[in-house]
DNA sequence: CATGAATGAGAATTCATTCAT
DNA sequence: AATGAATGAATTCTCATTCAT
């Protein structure tokens, strides 16, 4: 871990602090000592604290982006796109979770500068989930969703389980076994493709 | 609004800010200036900062698992019951976006005394959603989710659009209209019940 | 403990907490809760902080004066009346250390009001010291030494036990077993009137 | 005085005030003032104020151990030692008025992190003092009195004139002429050796 | 590149005190 | 007599940032 550069062990120090405590709850010193790094090269690099949160946002856009594109795009019929995209995401997500957080975590804060930052980045997600998803949708089914509506459920719900991470590891103990990644995945795949509870719903 | 009290005026001011700014973000002068009220009164009346943000939350969440409670308990089927609950819960969260972002924004921060207080209330709403809903769907469809599983993918599924709702204001421009709260509402009760694209279900 | 007036408890729990953590150390929050009285009882009845202090100060001089006047007056020798006053004062402090702590951590503070107040009742003691100890000794010894070089040896030196308790617990650990308190004043006794060592004195 | 660095600067300030008002009655502005150093340059080189404490503690404790170290060791008589110790300690307590009153006035206060510090200085000087005088003392008198007893008795009875001073410069007037420093070590050194009045002694 | 010193602004909190009730 | 509410000032300490070296 010392074999890093400076640089990156500023950025991995700052992720993980940030989604632990926040990014106004992390202070640069603590963040300079766990990087071990001068306290000066973080503005030396960064610019400032809010370069930095910028910096980490922008890298987990664009991997999230880079998915969309891939996954999406292609002949192949909705329903496996849709399947190929969640699978790989809740990787992304998985692999990454501290810098998700911090991106889940900042969005509602209204800072003007990283505010505009983020609308970019999500502008850009709009417009593949707009062509690759809700086009075809409403070819197949007549509806008409917004993918800025469609956009937001689909990443909530996919990072549900790391958002409440913390907590629920409260809620089960110790002893709790919460459920497998894989299984994660194929949940929210299911739901997101039949809903919850079909058996019941032809049953009715 | 002056014929509030200074402590309702206090808890306002502290819900605005929260959701804009988060928690660390917001000072209490500010805060104290924005309810128009002495700074010390804030430290009389809750004790701490975190005192505040304990009973936001609280707040929040007593809400929340009231809704619960009530729209799904009884004897109807599971799809009355779980339509019932998105239906109140979503216009719980509207009618109280901020609480609800000072309540996701601020749950993957792992402050100790915060995330305990978290924690009960998860407990006792993974309670109330593991009768209701995870066991009549085991029975139903023979599938085991746990509660601490869909507990999280519904809500976040339900607050996606105020989680992402500042980004979005600027992703869609002045002119963007966002989806209505009721087709919203729709939106995520069907999903939810049924799946998205449910016609290609069938043909595939 | 309860059966004292409200003020009673205050001065008793002033005292408590002045000795351990200094007047500017105690907030009278502490203060009003250890008395099991209203905040604001204090400066009802003492007009303020400082005027707690002025009483409690009173307090200890007065009994301190006392002593003095009674123990040193009389026509017994010099001895005799030295004893018994070194006597009769080591009494009083170990009767009431907390005061006495307060008396001395607070005798160099030169806070204008105290000072003058301190003085008023230094000087009353100093009078006392001068006929009753200076002048004899003078027409024993010779010597001439002014009250307020022999007053703040004597009582420093019948206060060093309590001066350093605190510290001294530390340093002895649990186990240690300081010496007796008519040890104590026998020794302060012999070593006021005739100094340490005393065999060696004549040997040499 | 402005050729100082600043940590010195912060010191020097510091032992003024903290004899004159005490530690906590002196505020860090106030110190800053004085010490014509920025107020977060305090933080800065001590830590914390309590830092700054120990930081004078420590002086003092380090320049007393090295006097009782120096002037009690030896093969000389323990007459000759104490006379010795006694005239260099009080010329000690008198070159450094001020952090001999922080020393004292700061003793009784029961702050954990600091009793412990003075504990640790404390039990080195009882080691000395043991060693030194009550061993030879036991040897030729037969009177064990401990280290602990002795010492405090000592220090304090050196000590009483600086304890005392500024209530005793108001007792005299301006016009006041207090005993001579010279004067004043050896009425100390005669007093602890041969006591008081020893011609009524051997009189009575 | 890298760093220790330095800083002004602001953080949360506590202070002793006042006053209407 | 007694109290809860309220307050302005001051508390210690941390903040992100700058800069000379």
């Amino acid at each position: 871990m010392k074999n890093l550069t400076p640089k990156e062990r500023i950025l991995q120090a700052a992720v993980y602090l940030f989604a632990r405590q926040g990014f106004d709850g992390t202070g640069l010193r603590e963040l300079a000592a766990r990087a071990e790094v001068n306290l000066a090269m973080i503005n030396y690099f960064f610019g400032s604290k809010k370069g930095l949160l910028k910096e980490i946002l922008d890298g987990f856009f664009e991997g999230y982006l880079a998915i969309a594109g891939k996954e999406l795009a292609g002949t192949d019929n909705l329903h496996t796109k849709l399947a190929r995209f969640i699978n790989s995401s809740v990787r992304y997500f998985d692999s990454g979770q501290d810098a998700l957080l911090v991106m889940i975590t900042e969005l509602p804060h209204d800072d003007p500068d990283i505010i505009e930052h983020k609308a970019t980045w999500a502008g850009q997600m709009a417009e593949v989930l707009e062509k690759e998803i809700c086009q075809p949708l409403k070819e197949i089914t007549g509806q008409n969703i917004p993918a800025t509506c469609i956009g937001p459920m689909l990443t909530s719900l996919m990072a549900s389980r790391f958002i409440f991470a913390p907590v629920l590891d409260r809620v089960r103990g110790d002893a709790g076994n919460p459920v497998d990644i894989h299984l994660y995945t194929e949940i929210i795949t299911s739901l997101f493709l039949q809903g919850i509870a079909t058996e019941e719903t032809t049953s009715n």
